[in-house]
RNA sequence: GGGCUCGUAGUCUAGCCUGGUCUAGGAUCCGAGGUUUGGGACCUUGUGACCCCGGUUCAAAUCCGGGCGAGCUCACCA
């Protein structure tokens, strides 16, 4: 009983978020926080198996949508970044360099962001329109020198694992179905893999880069009630074609600066998984980005180990001949009940527990970890697909009922401070004026408008200034 | 950059206020041996810590100053 309780404070719940949130990804084995240089951790092999499940999943997605995989060096001559001088000027500090020989002199920058080093060389590549599109992805870590509070995989100084899709266009409309193509990646892998509502806002285009048309930004909802940036996909218009001097010759021999889209993400998207399914026993991960789908616990008792074993083994074959990634664990130094513990921190989706009464009956014990149900099944009626195929579907529907019932509509300022109080996304109607998308900003410490609807808009008056209005503006404490 | 809180084994912590049997206690983890296994088993045994520098004092984990580091929070930013 005493040690139930201490477990529990091993892990906590989510009401304390941030100490949950450091916990788990410890306990789970995601990564390691304690390397000394602020902003890195180590990422240890389940955390980092996982990742790689979700990079392999945008690999297929992006090249099987004709988007080829390139690798640009880590360090960017200065004078690239230079290009683009008021991106630099306000990034100079923030921006690592690399000092190497006598004198110790600067040899360039260490990749903030693809940009800079991308771009030079679509200069180089684009000469005519038979060049275009270009459409290249890379995944890769950039470094920033965070002054601030760093936090695991959602602010750090080297962010990792992180994709940029960069492509170049000869027309505007083309580059806009571009973007739209990325949406439905973006889509995907939020649907299909994380088991997370695909939550798109438009950006008002004062906080895109200068010049460019617009951008859509995705946002997780995280359990403390702040939004955090995940995702975001931007058209450029022909704003960096024009800095770093992208362009092409047309049919006439004229020359035409490119339409430029870039979308990217990284780790953040398993850091809203991890946060939004999570509980006080740990993860709960959504299957298809779990590497280990299925674990067989037997349950040994002196004098049957061998036929324990052996049925397992066949539990086991059986369930990789169907795809299924499935873990047989065989340690003897654990209790049963240990090792359900250990798994379940880590999230693994289903447990099988096999003991010598289910080998005579020809069944298994089916644990889900999503809702902690148990059930005996005979092992020809196992069908763990379909097990699996339910718990993400739950799971989606859970997470998108969460954020579905966290955006509440408000209509004065008084109840989208209540509302924030509450931990709740507010929804306003807003004129799409400047002014009153800054004052509704700062209705009360920390808030941010964030973007507005993508979805059909109705009409109202602007919750600032009154006036008729037919945008409609989330507003949250974000990240 | 501002404000608040905090640094004791791999991890979590007791001790600090009120300095002295603290030779720093416990839990967990880890190593060895035994025994066990249907929800964190048990027994024996072993290793392991006061962030750094200075000050006060007969005496500092404890009080004071500084440094370094961490967490939370606000303003910014993916």
């Amino acid at each position: 009983m005493i040690r139930e309780e201490s477990a529990y404070e091993v892990i906590g719940d989510k009401s304390n978020f941030p100490e949950w949130y450091d916990q788990v990804l410890s306990a789970a084995g995601i990564i390691d926080m304690r390397y000394d240089m602020k902003g890195m951790v180590v990422w240890l092999p389940y955390g980092l198996s996982i990742m790689k499940f979700l990079i392999k999943r945008w690999d297929e997605l992006f090249q099987k949508n004709g988007i080829e995989e390139t690798y640009f060096p880590l360090f960017v001559p200065i004078k690239y970044c230079e290009k683009n001088e008021s991106w630099w000027n306000g990034f100079k500090d923030e921006g690592y360099k690399v000092i190497a020989g006598e004198g110790n002199e600067i040899q360039g920058a260490i990749r903030p962001t693809g940009e800079p080093a991308m771009y030079p060389m679509f200069s180089m590549w684009t000469r005519s329109r038979n060049d275009l599109p270009i459409r290249i992805y890379e995944t890769v870590s950039s470094y920033r020198y965070e002054t601030k509070q760093t936090k695991p995989l959602i602010r750090a100084r080297e962010i990792t694992h992180w994709f940029e899709i960069h492509t170049a266009h000869a027309t505007k409309e083309e580059a806009a179905n571009e973007l739209e193509l990325h949406v439905k990646f973006y889509d995907e892998i939020y649907e299909k893999m994380l088991a997370l509502p695909a939550f798109r806002v438009n950006k008002p285009i004062w906080e895109c880069f200068p010049g460019a048309v617009g951008a859509y930004e995705y946002y997780s909802y995280m359990p403390d009630g702040r939004v955090m940036e995940n995702g975001s996909a931007n058209n450029l218009g022909q704003a960096y074609a024009k800095k770093f001097d992208v362009k092409y010759a047309d049919e006439n021999g004229k020359e035409q600066y490119c339409w430029m889209i870039c979308t990217g993400n990284g780790a953040r998207f398993i850091a809203a998984a991890f946060s939004e399914h999570g509980d006080k026993k740990g993860l709960i991960l959504p299957p298809y980005i779990a590497p280990i789908q299925v674990v067989i616990v037997p349950i040994i008792f002196k004098g049957n180990e061998a036929e324990v074993y052996k049925y397992a083994e066949k539990v086991k074959t059986k369930l990789e001949s169907q795809g299924i990634r499935v873990h047989l664990d065989t340690r003897s130094n654990m209790t049963p009940g240990k090792k359900y513990f250990f798994w379940e921190v880590k999230g693994v989706p289903v447990r099988l527990e096999i003991g010598p009464k289910d080998v005579e009956k020809d069944q298994v014990v089916v644990s889900t970890r999503f809702d902690a149900k148990k059930e005996f099944v005979k092992l020809d009626k196992l069908d763990i697909t379909g097990t699996l195929s339910n718990i993400h579907n739950a799971m989606y529907a859970k997470s998108k009922k969460r954020l579905e019932e966290g955006i509440i509509f408000a209509n004065t300022n008084k109840e989208v401070v209540k509302l924030l109080d509450e931990k709740k996304i507010a929804k306003v109607y807003w004129c799409g004026n400047r002014d009153c998308y800054d004052k509704i900003s700062k209705i009360g410490e920390g808030f941010e408008a964030f973007g507005t609807s993508v979805e059909k808009k109705g009409s109202g008056k602007c919750l600032s200034c009154n006036k008729e209005a037919h945008e409609t503006l989330y507003i949250a404490k974000s990240y």
